[in-house]
DNA sequence: CTATCTATCTCGTGC
DNA sequence: GCACGAGGTAGATAG
């Protein structure tokens, strides 16, 4: 890991092309030869980049851009793209460099898989009387989220989304059309359960007869993240 | 702009709850409050993140953790949604401050919206005789990229990706559905072009009587900008 | 390997 | 301000 923090501008030539002229920026060189550009402000997105797998080439300035206070010119090549990245260097004021090693890596837990989890745990929040028939029930064009039975034994498929999004509902759509061709589960009612459902979703669900039903991720748990304590 | 390389372990209570295990790392500061916890690996994306705004209180660590190495504990707290990151700090490698300033921005060029303003120009690209109606053509539910007519006078409705997926082909069925119900469009044919198109969504679109067309970006401008050079 | 789907997505843009 | 779509999406996962 090379930090390098120094005026310079970049230009960057592949899917787009695009420029960012001289100024005080961060440069972060990573051991795997993929390079960061970094300002001051945004997010976590750097202003310009190129990804492993990749070359940085240092070249020396000819003498217009030494005249100008370029003092280094690195040309990085992505390896099977060909993308470009030139950044030219000029006044640097710190340059550092750390050998890191190998990060032992991020521990995530609970996203959407656990929220299937949980509503399969609880499947009563469909509604009195539901029973779960089973979760990821594969069909032709792929797995149903849960397969259930309300409390007249009708079968009820949930397409599960953290948001829920017009996709969602056309995913749904096309596997309650094919399951209620099928004699031995037909008819099949439809269930969008998400944390949040967009209007336009919800508007073109109810349209089509399918139910909308919103999941409250921490009381499914049984505790509100907000405000567990660290350590 | 702070930039410390450290030994440090990182939690994150949020969307998700998240662990680090304590390992050399990059920790960057940001004027605007955000800190971002970089590996010597990995893409752009840090390993672990806090977006502004957000707030970093400076603890200092009790007995035990000194005892354990512990240096520094950084609490940050997301203004808005109460995300919580735990930074504990041990060994400290280096540690530099720099005041970068605003910066001017990156400047882009050429991506999907250029698609469409060629395709429009090149309307041809869709078949002989055909005579463009409008960009941005406006129906109740959103605007249709291309409005074109064929050889015969009828409507022909574009749906523009550069990636060419099953959302594509629903939107622009979507279009199409309430476009046909317009006696004075009717009947309207969809055409779906990407600069690729997925199996899935090809055949799907073909299913539905759309006609897929593939775009070359770099013919179309006529340029290819892997072979431009960079100054 | 390719294809698909998610994301603490981020980022723009239009309303 | 929110809602929606695009991304040099990146990253994980299933086939």
């Amino acid at each position: 890991m090379r930090l390098v923090i120094a005026n310079c501008s970049v230009d960057y030539i592949g899917r787009l092309t695009a420029h960012l002229p001289m100024a005080p920026r961060v440069l972060m060189r990573k051991a795997d030869g993929s390079l960061l550009v970094h300002s001051d402000g945004g997010s976590y997105k750097p202003l310009n980049w190129m990804s492993a797998p990749c070359s940085i080439v240092e070249e020396a300035p000819d003498a217009t851009q030494a005249d100008a206070g370029v003092t280094a010119l690195w040309r990085v090549t992505q390896t099977k793209t060909g993308d470009q990245l030139l950044v030219t260097i000029g006044e640097v004021f710190s340059d550092h460099s750390h050998d890191l090693g190998k990060d032992p890596g991020l521990e995530k837990d609970g996203v959407e898989a656990h929220l299937q989890k949980l509503l399969a745990d609880q499947i009563d929040l469909l509604g009195e009387g539901h029973a779960l028939v089973r979760r990821e029930y594969m069909t032709a064009i792929g797995p149903v989220d849960i397969l259930a039975r309300d409390a007249t034994g009708a079968s009820v498929a949930v397409e599960i989304k953290r948001r829920g999004g017009i996709d969602g509902v056309e995913q749904l759509t096309r596997y309650l059309e094919l399951m209620n061709r099928d004699p031995l589960l037909a008819p099949v009612s439809g269930v969008f359960a998400a944390q949040e459902i967009a209007p336009q979703a919800r508007t073109l669900a109810e349209d089509r007869g399918i139910r909308c039903v919103i999941l409250d991720y921490d009381e499914m748990r049984g505790v509100d993240p907000r405000h567990m304590r660290l350590f």
